[in-house]
DNA sequence: CTGTTAGCGCGTTCAA
DNA sequence: TTGAACGCGCTAACAG
């Protein structure tokens, strides 16, 4: 990663040019500036005519230099263009925004080296937050982090220990209280697909709070009921496929994880099978078309865009130097039963 | 807009305490990290060991002051959780961070004020570039661009005159290329779907490129068979049933934007209607959905995630000092025959 | 209410 | 190959 820095815009109008435009001094203007009240109205009226007249720009990087502090937010996510995260950084970016704070991002590639590395990128832009979607580190970032002493909030999952502080919800309970909603509905076979619980923390609570439901239910586990596959609509119909010919009794599939149920489903149209009669489809997370699909698709809806909301929040109240701020918070999930279940 | 800035993490650990700690100048540190072929191996290893056995994290914004660069790019879109931004904004993040660069991502909520604010506010974070989605500015935005000098890329649409280059393709020509394909398979009355080209550049753009295509065919134009609609799933459903209560001889409706065709589609399953026969529909962007739905839908495919790639170079370039830059790249687009049409 | 002084943590430029 | 002086553009702390 060389520093493949450039030329900055030769935007050469100082602050000093502007003090001396309007002969008052630079602290005067940094002032018109910052602390408006601290001066008469009429030098204010001066500067602030004198900045708009000569153009200029105020260089924040100086002000942030000199006075050590930052006006930068840092998140990172597994990948930008994956909807449900691009969500969360909405509402990051909503709230962020409003308090004149800026939001750099990056995406690790669901990679931990990555997010190695961008933490200590973004460290060493001194951003003043960190919001990390994923809730595992590597040891050496964990040390940046606590060494640079800045608030991180993880969003991906309610870790029982955060970093600092973690808003989310809970991935195992969500994926229990779907699996125990899919029994309370009479599904006797209930089958589990979700992203490699091996290499994603996220698909692994998912998996055990599928596990935790079965074990309330008394009901035994069954491999062929489970399915790890990659991403994409097509690894949903192909695990379903896979699935009934494993278990040709299984009477619902649970997709926990990305657009799975959404494959699925158009897999089961194209082969003319009734959904949920001949077989049961939930997914979990309730994106848009969730609701306009034939039948619409009964799924968990989680509070993305206010996952990114809260975290900002909850990370301002910790730059204005509240301590009271909570560890964990908890934006649950709800269940939206619908036809397909 | 306040300032609420805050303070940044304690990192005491400065250049000097390294440079003391191994007990060599300020700058054999400074060049340790930049420069490193220019130290004997030996005192380079001294440093680079000290660095890391005292946790030293590099200070950039005193680095970007003192050197008057920067190694942030600012990238403004319409909608951060708009899939098709944000396809544009993961290529570019996966070219920046190649070269060491940060984006510094924000969104207009389709507005041209907020715009302007974001653009005062990223120039004053001293980017050392600009990616803009839109290609229409206010007077003030661009008046603060050009005094900046910094380079600017526009990716909505290829504009006929950038403010400095653009990377995208043609929405007019997209448009007119599709509904010269409907009529080319036999369609005869030709429905257009879009957001308003009233406040919408790119839908004026694509409107504009259907009624080309209509003069090329000696068609006339009909106002029964343009709609303009708001975001969303339902709004392309109704759009459609209005269409065909106003124009019952409606046989293909072109959706240039956003998700209208996917919802038109579903209320066509809905209510029994054979896609294409009853109606046939064709839509603008190819969402990986659109490949699995019954029928698949025809559309255009524009190379969202390419433009933010090709913008990301072209800005790299720029900013090595090369001047050879072309002021457009038209990345074009394809049409996508499938079952729909 | 306004100005002065002394840095922030680095890179640049020169000299050694 | 290494180092010393100076300044980037701004703010903090104090003085008036």
């Amino acid at each position: 990663m060389t520093a493949n820095k450039s030329r900055a815009g030769g935007s050469a109008v100082r602050m000093l040019d502007v003090a001396n435009a309007a002969g008052v001094s630079l602290m005067t203007v940094s002032r018109a500036l910052r602390q408006p009240d601290k001066l008469s109205e009429e030098t204010r009226r001066l500067v602030l005519d004198t900045i708009h007249k000569i153009g200029y720009v105020p260089n924040h990087i100086a002000a942030n230099l000199a006075s050590n502090r930052s006006n930068v937010v840092g998140q990172i996510v597994p990948s930008i263009q994956n909807s449900l995260y691009s969500n969360t950084v909405q509402g990051t970016a909503d709230i962020l925004r409003q308090s004149g704070l800026h939001l750099l991002l990056a995406d690790s590639g669901y990679s931990l080296q990555e997010e190695e590395a961008l933490i200590g990128a973004f460290l060493a832009q001194r951003v003043c937050g960190l919001l990390l979607h994923n809730t595992q580190h590597t040891p050496r970032a964990v040390e940046m982090i606590r060494r640079a002493g800045v608030p991180v909030i993880e969003t991906g999952d309610l870790a029982r220990n955060p970093l600092d502080m973690a808003v989310s919800y809970s991935n195992a309970n969500a994926a229990r209280a779907m699996t125990l909603h899919l029994a309370g509905r009479g599904y006797r076979r209930i089958g589990f697909v979700s992203l490699s619980p091996r290499t994603n923390l996220r698909s692994r609570e998912r998996l055990k709070g599928y596990h935790s439901a079965l074990a309330s239910l008394d009901r035994p586990r069954d491999p062929a009921l489970v399915a790890a596959v990659e991403s994409g609509f097509g690894a949903g119909a192909q695990a379903m496929l896979d699935m009934i010919e494993r278990a040709p009794d299984v009477d619902a599939i649970f997709f926990a994880g990305d657009v799975f149920a959404i494959g699925a489903l158009f897999e089961a149209q194209r082969r003319g099978w009734k959904v949920p009669e001949r077989i049961a489809i939930a997914g979990f997370d309730d994106l848009d078309i969730l609701q306009h699909t034939v039948p619409r698709l009964t799924c968990l809806k989680l509070p993305r865009l206010e996952i990114g909301r809260r975290a900002a929040e909850l990370l301002l109240q910790r730059l204005e130097g509240r301590h009271d701020t909570p560890q964990r918070v908890d934006l649950g999930f709800e269940i939206i039963q619908r036809e397909s279940t």
